[in-house]
DNA sequence: TTAGGATTTG
C-alpha cells in the first residue's frame, strides 16, 4: 500500500483513517502487547537518507516523535521502513509533518543505548501489510496585504505577471511570478529551482497559484516572495467554471475541497476585478511591430550563430503577410524534411536570441510551444520590392520573453492540435488563400489587376438547371411572371456598397425582415435587467450549479452564472451552456469566448426568463442569435433541462429556440444587383442564407477575414473603376415574381441556387 | 548564487 494522505478533520472527501484501528500511546508500544488493530501517530523529527541493505531491498528510517511529550527524547521512536514503502515514503516524508503508522511489527530497539529513544522500534512493510498515513497539515493562508518581512508563508494569488522559468545566470533555473490576490495588493516573487518541473507550471496571466512555504523578504520598500526550503506550489486555470486540476510543483500535495473552493472564489474574483486579457493571437491576425504570444507547433529548428537560433513553427493560420525565410544550411535544419515541406506555405521562421538560444535547443520537434512577446518586424530586403514581416524572440526577459513548453493535456493545446489536423494543406496552396496583403497590392496596381483577370475570372457557377438556355434581359422583362431564367449578364454596380449593410435578420413564419441590432442595443438591455439582482432561490436545481459573486466597484452589482449540468455533471467548458445574470456585455462576451452557449437571463419569482425580446436569446461563438418579436412566445427557462437530460446535447441553436418557444430570425444577405447585357438591364434581389458567397450570413458581421473574403467576391465580379466591356461576364439563375397590392402590380427578380465561384476565361 | 517585471534595435 501506497503512502496515502489523510486529512484529519470532518470534511467528506477525506481519506478516512480505518475505523478498526485504535490510537496506541507510546507507554504501551512494548512487547507482550497486541498491536495488530492499533495505530501510532507522530511527528517526523529525523529522517536518514533511503538506502539499499545487503539484499537489495530499499530501508528507510525516520523518527517521530509522540504527541502528549514533546520535550523528552524518550518521546521518539524509530521507524524502520522496508522494500517499496521505504521509497514511497521517502519521497514525501518531510521534517515537521505528522504521520500516521499501523500494522507494524515491534522489536527490542538495538540503538536504543545510544541514541536514548524509545526501547522498542516498529518495523514496517508492504509485505506486512502495513500502512502509513501522512496527516495533511492544516494550512493558514496569509493574504497578500498581510505579508511581514522575515516569515515564511503560504499563499494564494492569481498571476498578473510572469517569466516563464529561464536559464539564469547562476545554477538554476529562474521564473519571476507577480501575483495579486482580493486585497488587491501585488506580490512579484522571484523563484529558484535546479529543477524545471519544481517551478510554477504557469502558462497564461490569469492562472491561480497556490504556494507553500514561500518566504518573504523586503526588497527595495516592497515585500517580494523568494524559493526557500520545501517551496512547493500548486497552478490552476484560472477560468471560471473549468475544471480544477492542479498542475503540481511536487509529487505530493493535499487538495481538497476546500481549497477548490477557495480556487473557484478567486476565479469569480478575477472575472470581475481583473481585465485578462482576450484570446491569444494567432498567425492570421499578426500585424508588423507589435508584441504577441504565440501558440504553436515546432515543426524545424536549426542554428543559426552563436547568439541566435530558429525555429520553425505554425499554428494552421496563414500570416496575411509576406514573411522572412531565415538563410540555414539545409543539414543544420531538424525536422521531418516532408513535413517541412508540406507545411512551408504555413510554418514561420522565429528567430530567438541569446539566453533563449540555450532552451530553444533543447525542445523537441512536433512539440507544442507558446512563445510569449515575440516581435513581429517590418523589413525588406534589398532585393524585394514589398516588405516581409519577421518574427524576433530578443536577449532577454523583460515583459516575459522566453518560451514554454505546453503539455498535451492543456486545453488551448488540445484546441490547436484539433485545428490543426483539419488545416487542408492543398488550400494553403493555392491562389484562394492569397495573403490578403499580396491581394491588396494586386488590387492597389492596375497592372496586377489586368494581369491577374487574364488569368483568372471570378463568376457564378449554376447549381442546378443546366438544361435551361440562356435567356436575353430583354426577352425578361417583356415577359410575364413567374418563370425561371438562365442568364449571362455583367453587374454594373450593387447595392448596398457597405456590405456589412446588406445583412439583415429575416423571420421565415412572418416573412419581417430587420436590422441587425448593435452591441449598444443589448448592453443597454443586459444594464437595465442588471437592476434585478439574481433570485437566490432559483440557485443549484437539478439541472444547473449556480455560482453567485459581488462586484467589488461602487456598484456592488450581483451576478450569478448558472452552469447547465448533463447527467448531474458539468460538461467541459467547450461543451457547456451556461445563464448568466447580471453581467455585462464585455462579462457576456468574454464568457462566449470559452463556453459553447450563453444565454442571458434575469430571475423572477418563481424561474428564469429571458430579457427584452430585441436581446439575442442566445450566443454561441461570435454569433448572436435573435427571435421575432412577434412570432415567438417565450416559455419558461425550465424547459431547456429536456435538452440537458439528452444523451449528448448538442445545443443547436434551433433547438434551444424549439424548447424556448423562439422563433428564431436568420440571418441572410440582402443585396440588389444591376445587371446588364446587349439587350437591356435588370434590377435583381439577391436573397441568400450563405449559397451564393459560400460564407455563412451569420458569421460575416464579426469576422474580418469574412468580410474581405467577400469584398473580394465583389470586387471580381464588379471591379471598381472598369470600362463595362472589361466587366467579367456573370453567369445565374434569376426567377421572376409577382408583388400586389390594391393599387400597384410589380414584377420582381432575385437571384437563386447560384454560388459564385472561380472560373477560368 | 541566480533576480529583484516594465520590450530589441540582431
Amino acid at each position: 500500500m501506497p503512502v496515502q494522505l489523510l486529512k484529519i478533520g470532518n470534511r467528506k472527501s477525506e481519506t478516512l483513517l480505518p475505523t478498526h484501528l485504535q490510537k496506541e500511546d507510546l507507554k504501551h508500544l512494548q512487547e507482550g502487547f497486541d498491536h495488530t488493530n492499533k495505530y501510532f501517530q507522530g511527528i517526523v523529527v529525523l529522517s536518514y537518507p533511503l538506502t539499499k541493505l545487503g539484499d537489495g531491498t530499499d530501508f528507510f528510517k525516520v523518527v517521530l516523535q509522540g504527541l502528549d511529550n514533546l520535550c523528552s527524547r524518550t518521546n521518539s521512536i524509530n521507524i524502520l521502513i522496508h522494500g517499496k514503502m521505504a521509497e514511497d515514503c521517502a519521497k514525501v516524508i518531510r521534517h515537521g509533518d505528522t504521520f500516521i503508522v499501523a500494522g507494524y511489527k515491534l522489536a527490542k530497539s538495538p540503538t536504543a543505548g545510544l541514541d536514548g529513544r524509545h526501547g522498542c522500534h516498529l518495523e514496517l512493510s508492504e509485505e506486512a501489510g502495513s500502512a502509513i498515513y501522512s496527516v495533511a497539515p492544516k494550512y493558514v493562508y496569509t493574504p497578500l496585504n498581510h505579508l511581514k518581512d522575515g516569515t515564511v508563508v503560504n499563499l494564494y494569488g492569481i498571476v498578473k505577471f510572469f517569466k516563464p522559468p529561464y536559464v539564469s545566470k547562476g545554477t538554476d533555473y529562474c521564473s519571476v511570478v507577480t501575483l495579486v490576490d482580493p486585497s488587491n495588493v501585488k506580490l512579484t516573487c522571484t523563484l529558484f529551482n535546479g529543477n524545471l518541473d519544481s517551478l510554477p507550471k504557469i502558462y497564461k496571466v490569469g492562472d491561480i497559484v497556490r504556494f507553500h512555504r514561500i518566504k518573504i523578504k523586503e526588497y527595495n520598500g516592497q515585500m517580494q516572495g523568494i524559493t526557500g526550503v520545501g517551496f512547493a506550489s500548486l497552478t490552476f486555470d484560472g477560468t471560471v467554471g473549468a475544471p480544477v486540476v492542479p498542475r503540481s510543483s511536487s509529487k505530493v500535495y493535499t487538495f481538497m475541497d476546500e481549497e477548490q473552493k477557495t480556487i473557484e472564489e478567486l476565479r469569480v474574483w478575477a472575472a470581475s476585478n481583473l481585465s485578462i486579457s482576450g484570446p491569444a493571437a494567432k498567425l492570421s491576425g499578426v500585424r508588423p511591430m507589435l508584441f504577441f504570444d504565440l501558440t504553436c507547433q515546432l515543426v524545424g529548428k536549426a542554428k543559426v550563430d552563436g547568439s541566435s537560433f530558429l525555429l520553425k513553427v505554425w499554428d494552421g493560420t496563414k500570416c496575411p503577410y509576406p514573411t522572412w525565410k531565415v538563410p540555414v544550411e539545409a543539414r543544420d535544419l531538424e525536422g521531418e524534411k516532408v513535413v517541412l515541406h508540406q507545411l512551408r506555405n504555413l510554418t514561420v521562421d522565429v528567430l530567438v536570441y541569446d539566453n533563449h538560444v540555450q532552451l530553444a535547443k533543447s525542445l523537441k520537434i512536433g512539440s507544442f510551444l507558446r512563445i510569449y512577446s515575440i516581435h513581429t518586424k517590418q523589413a525588406s530586403a534589398v532585393d524585394e520590392d514589398v516588405s516581409h514581416i519577421e518574427f524576433h524572440l530578443h536577449g532577454g526577459t523583460c515583459y516575459g520573453r522566453g518560451i514554454g513548453v505546453l503539455p498535451e493535456s492543456n486545453l488551448d493545446v488540445k484546441e490547436l492540435k484539433a485545428f490543426l489536423e483539419s488545416v487542408d494543406l492543398a488550400d494553403s496552396q493555392n491562389m484562394e488563400s492569397m495573403s490578403s496583403v499580396e491581394l491588396d497590392s494586386t488590387f492597389n496596381n492596375v497592372t496586377g489587376m489586368y494581369s491577374l483577370f487574364s488569368v483568372c475570372c471570378y463568376f457564378a457557377v449554376l447549381t442546378d438547371h443546366q438544361d435551361l438556355n440562356n435567356t436575353e434581359l430583354k426577352t425578361i422583362l417583356n415577359s410575364t411572371a413567374p418563370q425561371q431564367y438562365r442568364i449571362r449578364a455583367k453587374l454594373r454596380t450593387y447595392k448596398p456598397q457597405k456590405l456589412y449593410q446588406s445583412i439583415k435578420l429575416y423571420c421565415s413564419k412572418c416573412n419581417s425582415l430587420q436590422e441587425v441590432p448593435d452591441g449598444d442595443d443589448f448592453d443597454f438591455i443586459l444594464q437595465g435587467s442588471a437592476v434585478t439582482a439574481p433570485n437566490p432561490e432559483l440557485h443549484n436545481t437539478s439541472w444547473y450549479d449556480s455560482v453567485m459573486w459581488t462586484t467589488q466597484d461602487q456598484k456592488q452589482r450581483k451576478i450569478a452564472i448558472h452552469f447547465v449540468k448533463h447527467d448531474e455533471m458539468l460538461q467541459q467548458p467547450e461543451d457547456t451552456l451556461l445563464m448568466i445574470e447580471g453581467g455585462t456585455l464585455k462579462e457576456v462576451w468574454k464568457l462566449t469566448k470559452r463556453f459553447k452557449c450563453v444565454i442571458p437571463v434575469r430571475s423572477t419569482e418563481d424561474d428564469l426568463e429571458l430579457l427584452d425580446p430585441s436581446a439575442p436569446f442566445l450566443l454561441q461563438g461570435n454569433i448572436k442569435y435573435y427571435g421575432c418579436k412577434q412570432c415567438s412566445t417565450p416559455k419558461p427557462i425550465k424547459s431547456l433541462s429536456s435538452i440537458a437530460a439528452e444523451q449528448r446535447p448538442s445545443w443547436e441553436p434551433t433547438e434551444i429556440a424549439q424548447v424556448l418557444g423562439i422563433v428564431p430570425l436568420q440571418y441572410v444577405f440582402i443585396m440588389k444587383f444591376t445587371l446588364v447585357d446587349a439587350t437591356g438591364a435588370l434590377n435583381v434581389y439577391l436573397f441568400d442564407y450563405e449559397n451564393f458567397f459560400q460564407i455563412p450570413a451569420s458569421e460575416i458581421l464579426t469576422n474580418n477575414s469574412l468580410q474581405q473574403k467577400m469584398q473580394m467576391t465583389m470586387n471580381m465580379l464588379c471591379p471598381p473603376g472598369r470600362k463595362l466591356d472589361d466587366l467579367p461576364w456573370l453567369e445565374c439563375f434569376i426567377k421572376s415574381y409577382n408583388v400586389r397590392d390594391a393599387m400597384t402590380h410589380q414584377v420582381y427578380y432575385q437571384i437563386f441556387d447560384t454560388t459564385v465561384a472561380e472560373g477560368v476565361v
